[in-house]
This record gives structure tokens, C-alpha cells and sequence, in this order.
DNA sequence: GTATATTTTTAAGTATACTTAAATTTTGAA
DNA sequence: TTCAAAATTTAAGTATACTTAAAAATATAC
């Protein structure tokens, strides 16, 4: 039935999906061979062999866009990617910016089977340490709604931070000793503009944040988008 | 300097390297394509194009020979396989017929890095489940000398149990639960011919195993060979 | 709306890792 | 020692996953 597929196929596959979620739906080849780095030529050629596996839908010059089985696949590796993520950040005390590194590998060649016992070992998570939800068995994710990068947050609004999406060791040690963790609430102070920078302030701490970090802090609001201003004017001051 | 090198190269001088170490020396082509289920010609193939990379020493219609260079590989690759398979049997409590299976795809995505993070948790274990000895981070083994397969162990010796060699389910149960494990000391009692079976002594039970079972497990001598014969006529009895 | 820039696709070619079939070499048995 | 069986190698071919370069389609800028 479901024939092994290979490691190509598995990052092609996974790079459509998070694409699609996560960035800005551009999911046309050149993007995905991009972040692949491999040529647009490539990507074009592994589109029309995956679409003949019914993994991808595939128009000439249309964006790329993952079958109902695609996404199932895309869901099944990134379950295996965050699964290993935790467990080595937990476990085994590796830094954030190792984690990802390793997961990137494993997520290949791990067993269904030996995911559940990675899952029944940590409790079954459902958010992995840079706060990205876990997927569930049968590919179930419960996605974040509405959360925003922190450089697009509303002035004197309240949030609590979601997900820091960055992948080098300097940003994470950063975010570690400002308590810039996930589940972490915050308030933004200010948007500035020329120099782009967002104002902060948690625990009684304020934090002048230029937009390459701003930028790789993902948050949500902590109230209804019309409330915030309205509410924050009142209670800060 | 070391570039990466694919799982099939892997795959094909760590079976180089078991046979020449374990069976009986035979590495020719045709016996490593058995093992792998490729062609003899896929064998003849790789051999080549490993020998133009330094890895294996090539010589027509020969036997293959690694190099030092592949067989510092090759223990790389067999330090994480085993390491991997302490590891799953340790934390996870996984079955001794699932941590090969898993071991053997994980051990190829696997950094150097990340190895010694499973060694430094494991408190660098010197052995895996099935006693085999896992090689140290300078690839340094410490072969068990003398081991001997059960089948072939004099009568009226004691032995220790060094290594289970099996691969499938009601094999390790059927070692369990009798108390068949790496450390256990044994005494062959009886060698029967037709049909061949080893009568042997633990703990005060006596089992008769057949060829099959008696095949799968290695033993060390307990005492000098001369000594043996003597010794265990006096003690036993 | 046309021209140009961008992107995608097609075409041709490469390396890896296999296959089967035929040719060659080695081995072992009489 | 010879000769046939067994193993290995060579040759030709396939699928995957890429490459570069040229052609074709789409998008955008004026």
C-alpha cells in the first residue's frame, strides 16, 4: 500500500507544507527549490513525479499544493521532527539551536513505532520547545490562530509569546536570559520606525528589540483585537 | 576532508567489516550482496568505487579488504548502532527484536555529535543488550576474546553467556524468561548428536536447547581450556 | 497593450545505486 | 589435470535526484 518514500521526497514534501502555513503561500517551484537549494528545474521535475504518486496536485505554472495524502506525509514528518526536537532539548539538555540540527536528520528514519514510544516517554507533548504545536498520531494540529510577529504587534497591547522561530545559537541565548521564552506574556511599549524597532516590557523589564529579532518572535494577543487599545490605555499608564 | 558518505556505502562496509570480524572471513563479493540483497554485480560496482574513495582495498575476483580508513568508518557506524541500541532497550524499554530494526536506520542520520550526547547519558556503556562491545569515540574495540558459539562449547565446562546473536521476538523471550542473558554464568552439561542439542545447567535448571538456539548464543570460557575437563569432573558430579 | 523581466518548463546530461544477462575467471571434483 | 560448476566481472539498461542551458509561459512595468 504506502510504499517507503525517499528523504528527498519527505523534505519536498514537508517544505510545501510549511510553506503554505506558515509563510506567505508561496509555494510555486522556485520558492521550495530555494529552500531546498536545489535548482527550479529540480523542483519541477520532483512536482510532476510526486504528483504521480497522488502526493502533490500539479499544474503547469500553477503554485504547488499537497493532496489530503501529502499533507498527511508533511504531518507525519514534522510529528517525528518536534517529537525529537523535545526529547533531545529535554532529555538530553541539547541547545536550541542544536535541536533542530538533529531533528532535521532523525525525522527521516523514524518508525512510526518508534515515535509513539518517543511520545509515551515525554507524556505526549503537544508543543515542542520553540512552541510549535506537535502534531497528533493521525496527523491532527492544533495551529496557533491568530498569532503575529511580534514586529507587527499593535502598540500597547498585550501578548503572549507563541513561538521563536530563529535558528542560531547567539538568538536563543538571547531570548533564554531575557525570559523570552514561549508562553512567556509581554507588553509592546512601542513600534518604532527607521531604525525598525518594537519596545517591550516583561517582568518589569524593558527591552528595545531591532527587527531581526522582532521578526523571529511569533506572539498571540492575549484579548479580542478591538479591546486591546481600549484595555491597555486603562490599565498601563 | 570527509565527505559525507550515502547509507548504501554505509550498509556496505559495516557488512564488510561484521563478516570479516564475526563469520568466517568470507567477504567476497557475493557474500556481502547476499547479506545486503543486491546483485553480486551492484557488489562488484560499489567495491570499485568505494576502493577510488580509499575505503576498501580492490582486487579482482578477491576477497574485500577495507582500508584503515573504512574501518574507522565502519566503527562509527557501529558505535551509534550500538549506542542506539542501548539506548532504546534503557530508556525506552523497547524489546530486544525492536531495538535492532530501529538502531539500524537510525544509526546512519546520526551526528558524531549527537552520539556522544546518547554515550554521555548512557554513562558510556562499554556494551550493548546483546553484549556486543560498543567501539569508543577513536573507533577502539575491545574484541571479546575467546568467545565460541554454544553448539560448539566442550560438555562439563562453565561458560558465560557473552552475546545473543538472534534477531526475532520469541527468541529474546525465550532467553528472558529462562535467564539466558549476556553475564550469565552456564555449565554445559551434555553435547548431543542427532539430533544435535546442548543439554546446559543455570541456576539450577537444566535446559535442552536445540541447534537453533544453541547456535545464537556465544559463550566465553570460564576457566583456562586445559584446566576446564579437570576442573568441572571435580566440582560437578 | 506591448515590451521586458521573471519564472517555469523542457531538454540534455551526470552520479548513484541498482537490475539482468552474457562473458570471464576461479574453484573444486573426478 | 581437466572440465564443469560457481563466482565474479563486464556490459547494457533503469530509476532517482540532481545539474546547466535554452525555450516557453507568465507577470510587471511603463
Amino acid at each position: 500500500m504506502k510504499n517507503p518514500v525517499s528523504i528527498a521526497t519527505e523534505n519536498f514534501i514537508k517544505t510545501i507544507y510549511q510553506f503554505h502555513r506558515l509563510k506567505g503561500q508561496d509555494t510555486r517551484p522556485g520558492s521550495i527549490a530555494a529552500a531546498l537549494e536545489i535548482s527550479s528545474a529540480a523542483a519541477t521535475d520532483m512536482a510532476r513525479k510526486l504528483a504521480r504518486k497522488n502526493l502533490i496536485e500539479y499544474e503547469k505554472y500553477k503554485a504547488l499544493r499537497l493532496t489530503p495524502a501529502g499533507e498527511k506525509m508533511a504531518l507525519g514528518i514534522i510529528r517525528k521532527h518536534r517529537l525529537w526536537e523535545t526529547f533531545l532539548f529535554e532529555v538530553f539538555g541539547m541547545g536550541m539551536h542544536e535541536i533542530h540540527r538533529e531533528a532535521e536528520l532523525l525525522e527521516h528514519l523514524t518508525s512510526d513505532f518508534l515515535a509513539e514510544r518517543i511520545s509515551d516517554f515525554l507524556g505526549h507533548p503537544t508543543t515542542d520547545p520553540h512552541g510549535d504545536p506537535i502534531p497528533d498520531q493521525k496527523g491532527k494540529i492544533s495551529e496557533l490562530p491568530g498569532t503575529v510577529l511580534l514586529s507587527q504587534a499593535q502598540a500597547k497591547s498585550k501578548y503572549r509569546i507563541s513561538r521563536l522561530s530563529g535558528s542560531d545559537k547567539s538568538f536563543f541565548d538571547f531570548c533564554q536570559t531575557r525570559g523570552l521564552t514561549p508562553g512567556a506574556e509581554i507588553l509592546v511599549k512601542l513600534q518604532l520606525h527607521s531604525p525598525r524597532m518594537t519596545e517591550i516590557e516583561l517582568a518589569d523589564t524593558v527591552l528595545l528589540l531591532h527587527t531581526g529579532i522582532a521578526q523571529t518572535l511569533h506572539v498571540i494577543p492575549l484579548t479580542a483585537a478591538g479591546e486591546i487599545e481600549h484595555l491597555s490605555k486603562k490599565s498601563i499608564c
